[in-house]
DNA sequence: ACTGCCGGATGACAGATGTCATACGACGGC
DNA sequence: GCCGTCGTATGACATCTGTCATCCGGCAGT
């Protein structure tokens, strides 16, 4: 047989993390060398383990998966990078791929799609949900402009424009036109559901 | 030794459940007897598994973990339960024990916890994060009416006010005094900071 | 019986928000 | 060189939101 193949899993809930790792270790050919909880120190840990895999979750502190499989990309081409992730927005998808991943994963596939991607992607193969896939296509691109962008997301905690244009260094009106934009773009009703769209479909 | 420890999983992320699963079934004494995705498949299942441990995720469609800890409780008294979520609300803490959960963990817990706490809860004895608790206790009981916090849940998604009139059947001014009330007792400055905060500390 | 709270409502007012027209400099493509 | 888009800004306007005072009926405590 092959030599294991050797994983590193980022993931920031310990539990999770550590079940996944359990699940894992069933495989006979599957072995977690490393585990690390936040995003910024995924590329290290790689650098360290010489790994072949890199089991992502998006949502963690320091920086997002879809962030560190970028980094990895660059640094460490010949690791495979598999995305994973609670949300199956399409805009992650397409951000995640764009970033260099080769497989992309929902939490809630069955367990056994997991040691399936790792041995797929390390064959050269991509992983990707086709349901996901077409809503990823058929939405199109995130059409907001990046200071719609960092408006829409300042905005998010119930900022008043005020807070908002000293935050961002702007004026009121640069502001309160910005959120207009962004809220027909989204053909949205007010700056809140502008920031719930945006969020579904993983455009913030 | 004495018999397996029987275990129903609950938790509606295939991958994160199957995980836990694994990882509970290295445990010699702890079986997992049956799973299931939904909060309102909980109960019937326990009435078919014969089991000594319910472990419930709070985020579950059908029933949140709660609410189906809340049934296990009044008809398998002799059930212990678990409660496991991914959000350290102190609200949710609060609301769990209230439905007679024996142990609340956040997912952010190391694992080791979760095996740990089946067999404490087993043996009569309550698992709480000590910090968790003091939280709950430290900010007090939910504020909010029942009708507030209606009206704060059907504005969460960025309906206007004459919206939220038309689907609570109640006037707009009515709704924007609930809003207001509502607005205060968060001390929020908008609504959106609102339910923010309500959603944070688990009052929602 | 009285008090207080809840659900529900109205009217008035101030301030926040969303829209629109318009403007200008920078930059990229053609 | 011209056009389109982006970032930034202003002013004016209409509407939405948040606040407050005030009212009513019902119901729980005391």
């Amino acid at each position: 047989m092959s030599p294991t193949i050797k994983v590193l899993l980022a993931e920031d809930q310990s539990m999770v993390r550590e079940a996944l790792a359990a699940l894992l270790g069933l495989e006979d050919d599957i072995e977690v060398v490393a585990q690390v909880a936040r995003g910024d120190e995924v590329l290290q840990a790689a650098r360290e383990h010489d790994i072949d895999v890199a089991l992502l979750d998006i949502e963690m502190p320091g920086a997002t998966g879809i962030e560190a499989a970028a980094l990895l990309h660059k640094e460490l081409p010949a690791v495979k990078l598999v995305v994973l992730t609670t949300f199956g927005r399409p805009g992650y998808l397409r951000s995640a791929m764009e970033s260099g991943a080769d497989a992309f994963l929902v939490k809630d596939a069955p367990a056994a799609q997991l040691a399936q991607a790792v041995r797929k992607v390390l064959a050269g193969e991509r992983v990707i949900d086709p349901t996901l896939a077409a809503a990823a296509l058929a939405e199109g691109a995130n059409p907001l402009t990046d200071r719609e962008r960092e408006v829409l997301r300042a905005a998010e905690d119930g900022s008043t424009n005020a807070e908002l244009a000293a935050a961002l260094h702007l004026s009121q009106g640069t502001v309160r036109n910005y959120l207009s934009t962004a809220i027909q773009k989204l053909t949205a009703r007010n700056r809140a559901e502008a920031v719930r769209i945006a969020r579904e479909k993983g455009w913030l």
